[in-house]
DNA sequence: CTTGAGTCCGTACCTAAGTACGTTGTTATA
DNA sequence: TATAACAACGTACTTAGGTACGGACTCAAG
């Protein structure tokens, strides 16, 4: 728990521990995602605690968060009864934002799935058909598909 | 088919009718995403096939697929046995991509809603509980908890 | 003690997909 | 005919999330 204790790392040693760049880690300190290192000779030095809150930016980033939202949880952070109420919320919103995410990937996933089926596979391969007409026929322009939906 | 038959649009028709902005039609302009239009005395004059290939690339967009995405697919746009395989591939990539997504947001999903079980609603409120510790023990960081998944 | 690797800083640059701005030219309408 | 509305052009700006550059320091090894 003790600062002193702990060994501190230089900002290449970090970045690479986070397996992100250098610059990206000043990047996040201008953008307040760090809070301003400790400096021996005006040389930033950071804790393992800076490593655990890149590698948790990096993981939700990765999960579609931005770094505005990666910014937020990490603002809120301690879940105690006073901010319970208020990260309760940001769940809530956090989840629901997720779910109609999925929701519209699904959808597309399905046009595209059609889009495949109906001009991109064996399908066609009879007929010439270009792809702004499957478009404005709602990707059903190829015959030979048409009827044989699986 | 005649081009002398159709009735040719200015920008700003094209663009209220694309449901876009004229700017952007220009910036497609460039990008070579439209062919350059004909001209009557300097102004732009476009046909029903330049709106079909703005809707399109709306489309296409709105699929997930970038602007360079559209212009492979416009640029193959006859799906024909010659370049069958070569869509086929640009649309399994996609498929590929989203579907990876998806299953990326449903673990997401899981995890926040876990966290939100354990650290987010009235189940930690006798403990003080960090979104990192939590992160860092895959959200299994409330005592209270633990051994009461429902 | 020198050399090279690492760090500092500010600033500029990058991609994607546009949006906005300022000036000049054209066209349609009152 | 005057004037508003629209078009053209090049350039600059925007957001997100970095990446690169250049000159000055500093630190560790030989």
């Amino acid at each position: 728990m003790e600062q002193s204790l702990q060994e501190l790392m230089t900002i290449g040693v970090l970045a690479k521990e986070a397996g992100v760049g250098v610059e990206t880690i000043r990047f996040y300190q201008r953008k307040g995602l760090l809070k301003t290192p400790q400096r021996t000779s005006g040389f930033r030095k950071y804790t393992q605690a800076d490593l655990g809150r890149i590698k948790f930016i990096k993981r939700v980033q990765g999960l579609g968060f931005t770094l505005n939202d990666a910014q937020s949880l990490l603002d809120i952070n301690a879940c105690s009864p006073k901010t319970q109420p208020l990260l309760e919320q940001v769940c809530i919103e956090k989840i629901d934002e997720i779910e109609k995410k999925i929701a519209d990937l699904n959808r597309i996933l399905g046009e595209l799935r059609q889009f495949h089926q109906s001009c991109g596979c064996e399908s066609s391969n009879n007929t010439e058909c270009r792809l702004l007409e499957c478009f404005e026929n709602d990707w059903e322009c190829c015959d030979s598909f048409n009827g044989r939906k699986k």
